[in-house]
DNA sequence: CCTTGACTTAGAGTGCGCTCGAACTTGTAT
DNA sequence: ATACAAGTTCGAGCGCACTCTAAGTCAAGG
């Protein structure tokens, strides 16, 4: 598979999957017919993961790190659960105030969706909305 | 309150509370003391509410939008309503992303946490996690 | 009065994660 | 053979959201 390929398959650019090579995220691939990359299947699976992380917003420098440990080989496994599970408690607690925002949001909207009536501010439908929840 | 009491309440640098006023997230501050600005807590909620939009990820140019209809007066509330559904529906599709990316992490997690005998890469180990899954 | 610390402005700088351009080489279809 | 699509490297540029610096002004306690 070469690079234009591998693009397609995983929706990211040339340019990028270049400069996740250039910064170490994905292998040097090796160049079969000199000079292009030739990737095989198996680097879709790393890929899909990696956009995992991206999802989640593991920062480059931490995908990095893992990268890194895997390349080393087995002996890393260990780390590599630890660095997973550090930021797997990451994106509960994101989870979480993202959750808490929804309420917060969910009740900012159900104060705007009663005032078809003119109101004095946002302030006045959102207190009027408080005090129809108690 | 001067702005560096409102720095202190909200968590927010002066620097971040006058580039919020600059580009026009924050209303003009009136300046009392000839230069200096004052704040009444009412702009508290403001802040707080801006925070909220921030965790849950949409941008500066948006939040900015809102502001504006808001300044705008009472008879923006419609559009506000209706930016916030937006916002929300993003913040629901993301959550759901989230959580399907945890559970991928939990996999790779389990398929780790099994391997105290050395494995001979981590593809095995999640081969193996999926297998016993099935 | 004087110090000290908080305030002011305008504008430059930072870190992240790409994204693009230029100039060139290689591979493939007709 | 020729065209042209797709690949290569290197380095510059971009959008976002701050963050900081410089050079100065202001205000409250001793």
């Amino acid at each position: 598979m070469k690079i234009g390929d591998l693009a397609r398959r995983t929706g990211l650019s040339t340019h990028t999957i270049r400069y996740y090579e250039r910064i170490g995220l994905l292998p040097y691939a090796s160049r079969a017919s000199s000079q292009q990359r030739e990737y095989d299947a198996s680097i879709l699976v790393w890929i899909e993961f990696l956009g995992r992380l991206k999802t989640t917003g593991m920062p480059i420098r931490d995908k990095l790190r893992y990268a890194r440990l895997r390349e080393r080989g087995p002996e890393t496994e260990q780390d590599r659960r630890i660095l997973l599970e550090e930021h797997r408690t990451k994106v509960r607690t994101h989870i979480a105030e993202l959750q808490a925002c929804l309420a917060v949001l969910d009740t900012k909207i159900a104060g705007y969706a009663g005032s078809d009536m003119v109101e004095k501010n946002d302030d006045a439908a959102t207190e009027r909305r408080k005090r129809a929840v108690r």
